[in-house]
DNA sequence: GCGAGCGGCGCG
DNA sequence: AAAGCGCGCCGCTCGC
């Protein structure tokens, strides 16, 4: 009974499949083949173990097998569970946690500090009723894999410095010059799918080399072996072996998605930017690479009416300091150019203004270049990272796939004969607090309705806005304004909610950890962090520095409030694209020779939103599958917790008739 | 000329 | 409705 096999690649270019039982000890068997036979090879392997594949990266091998139409059930990726379990609370006294970093740790050294402080607190774990029914083990024994590219979970940085390291990381391309940036990204990421086939379209079929054990075991295997001795001596073992599960099927999802692409009209892109902007501008004959393109024409008659609006013939509005000074001597007074300042002055000049950032935003976000650059043949093909944010959301890379505006939504259609199944989680993350916190109010208001509607009904507050803002102030950590008034309302209503909240900030403030409800563990604050604190706490510290550290630390409070609840959301919506990828493979005929292009397929992922991309006739279908996976997503991570996940599932044609 | 940093804004 | 969380990416700016 072959159970896992393990990929790995020896310098002599040679694939080794390591073949071992539900055990893992020894491999029962070896096969080494060229890797030119990598897609034949794993097919066969797949037909006959339906094993739970185990490689370093599965952004490194998955998307070769796709390209050559090969589809796997499940996997685990190494690099993404290793820094799962290097940071988490749950593994901290293993000796994984404790091994000194390797090439399996990224570059977020930080992370991978031995754990000396106890006392952190471990925010999402109160006791909850009926925790995990037996569907638990059922699912972490079936889960598909995931994987990624994903640095993930590097230790929390600004965007600059993620933005560098990542890039830095990822594949051979690391553009950093403005105009690199979206040229390179643009054949290297996004066609990278296309070519990889026919490497492996070659003759005779694998080779089984090499019986005996190899003199030395692959590095995956050892590794393997210690992560699940990590998971079995974990706190915690089935919710951080729920967690390594699907952290690997998102990585699937995550190759598979891109592999697939979002069905994308190029043709009605070009008509919606048509309309906002104008004719595309052709650039002069002598246009050199650098130089810029022509200002499209409704930008041009816009910036005509603002430089006579301010009565300045050279007003810029691309450049927010240009801008500035020119409102200033217009006799405007603002100390920003934001949109959402711009908005409360009463002056000719605003409207213009503002309409011309709203369409300059779509053409340099999303205009021909873009479009150019990450749209083929009718598909936008951008590139998931699974763990690639803190908290353990996704994070994308090439094209803004996550950003992808509302304004341009109408460009995205389903092919001829096909539909869009697009379902969003119904206040996601207010729902993941009442399941963490075990708030029967809360979970009560949510039942069978709009949440906010319910805590409207409840009497709590007056209007839904209200809800909604108050509760988002609650998970963000907002003190000010409408959100801070309707806070002391919600903790009379909803105390365990909110004291969940408040206890995870205390937790962050006081420079300790917090953990989401199935292990992942936020980052330890950085070394300024710790050094602005332990300042502030000396004897004669100034008041400025106290004052510093107490704005650090409120700052870090309202992250790690926060981490708990976004963190815990993103594992629900992995959870639910695991089981939605599982269903959509079973649906209509089941497994055929059909490559996964061509049958139900996940074509977006939003966080708490995905996209299905499905031949017309099994849209229902593929309806019913994605409400009935919210519900199992629940199940897994709360058990029987009385919180529902409802979905809204809307079938349309193009993105921007749904909701 | 290059590239880090910033302001700004799109998404959840 | 009023700002609190997490991202990616753009153009501009400015120092090297």
């Amino acid at each position: 009974m072959i159970e896992f096999i393990v990929l790995s690649e020896a310098p002599d270019g040679h694939v080794h499949a390591s073949l071992l039982g539900p055990d893992a000890a020894a491999a029962a068997d070896t096969v080494v083949f060229p890797r030119e036979e990598l897609a034949r090879a794993v097919a066969r392997l797949e037909r006959e173990h339906h094993p739970r594949w185990v490689w370093d990266d599965t952004a490194r091998w998955y998307p070769g097998l796709l390209a050559a139409g090969v589809r796997i059930e499940r996997c685990h990726d190494l690099r993404l569970v290793h820094t799962i379990l290097r940071a988490s609370e749950l593994t901290a006294t293993t000796s994984l946690a404790r091994s000194a970093l390797s090439h399996w740790d990224q570059a977020a050294a930080r992370l991978a500090e031995p754990d000396p402080d106890a006392g952190s607190t471990l925010a999402a774990s109160p006791p909850q009723t009926a925790l995990f029914d037996d569907t638990l083990f059922a699912v972490v024994d079936d889960p598909p894999g995931r994987s990624t590219t994903g640095q993930a979970g590097a230790a929390h940085t600004t965007n600059a410095e993620r933005t560098a390291a990542g890039r830095g990381r990822s594949a051979a391309a690391a553009p950093t010059t403005n105009t690199e940036r979206t040229a390179e990204h643009g054949r290297g990421a996004g066609g990278g799918d296309a070519a990889p086939a026919s490497a492996v379209g070659a003759s005779n079929g694998p080779t089984v080399a090499d019986r005996s054990a190899p003199a030395e075991e692959p590095d995956e295997l050892v590794e393997f072996r210690a992560q699940r001795t990590a998971v079995a001596e974990a706190t915690d073992p089935s919710r951080i072996a729920l967690l390594t599960a699907a952290e690997s099927a998102g990585a699937l999802v995550a190759a598979e998605m891109r592999h697939a692409g979002l069905p994308y009209s190029a043709e009605r892109h070009d008509e919606l930017l048509e309309e906002l902007l104008g004719p595309r501008p052709q650039r002069p004959p002598g246009a050199r690479p650098g130089d810029p393109d022509p200002r499209p024409a409704k930008l041009e008659a816009l910036l005509a009416q603002i430089r006579e609006a301010l009565g300045d013939p050279t007003a810029n509005p691309d450049s927010p300091a240009e801008l500035l000074k020119s409102l200033r001597r217009a006799g405007i007074r603002v100390d920003s150019t934001r949109s959402w300042d711009l908005t409360r002055i009463d002056h000719p000049a605003i409207p213009p203004l503002l309409d011309y950032k709203k369409r300059a935003r779509i053409l340099t976000a999303n205009g021909w270049n873009w479009s150019d650059t990450w749209v083929r043949d009718g598909r936008f093909h951008p590139t998931y990272i699974p763990g690639g944010v803190v908290t353990g959301r996704w994070a994308s890379e090439g094209g803004g796939a996550l950003q992808l505006p509302k304004a341009v939504r109408s460009a995205v259609r389903a092919d001829p004969g096909h539909l869009l199944v697009v379902a969003d989680a119904a206040q996601l993350e207010p729902r993941i607090l009442a399941a963490l916190a075990g708030d029967r109010a809360m979970a009560e208001a949510g039942r069978g309705r709009d949440l906010y509607d319910g805590i409207v009904a409840s009497g709590a507050v007056d209007t839904r806005p209200h809800a909604k803002l108050g509760m988002l102030g609650a998970m963000y950590g907002g003190t000010t304004g409408e959100s801070g008034r309707m806070l002391p309302r919600l903790a009379r209503a909803y105390p365990a909610a909110i004291a969940f909240v408040e206890a995870a900030a205390r937790t962050g403030e006081a420079g300790n950890r917090v953990s989401t409800r199935l292990g992942r563990t936020s980052p330890r604050p950085s070394d300024d962090w710790l050094d602005l604190r332990d300042a502030a706490a000396a004897d004669g510290a100034s008041e400025a520095v106290r004052s510093r550290a107490r704005q650090s630390s409120r700052s870090w409070g309202r992250f790690t409030r926060n981490f708990v609840v976004q963190g815990t959301a993103a594992e629900w919506a992995l959870c639910w694209i695991s089981s939605i990828r599982r269903r959509l493979w079973a649906l209509g005929d089941g497994p055929t020779d059909a490559r996964l292009e061509q049958r139900p397929h996940l074509a977006f992922f939003l966080h708490d939103e995905v996209m299905v991309h499905t031949p017309a006739a099994l849209a229902e279908q593929v309806a019913g599958q994605l409400r009935e996976a919210a519900a199992e997503a629940g199940r897994l991570i709360f058990g029987q917790a009385p919180v529902e996940f409802p979905v809204t599932v809307a079938i349309v044609d193009r993105y921007d008739q749904a909701k």
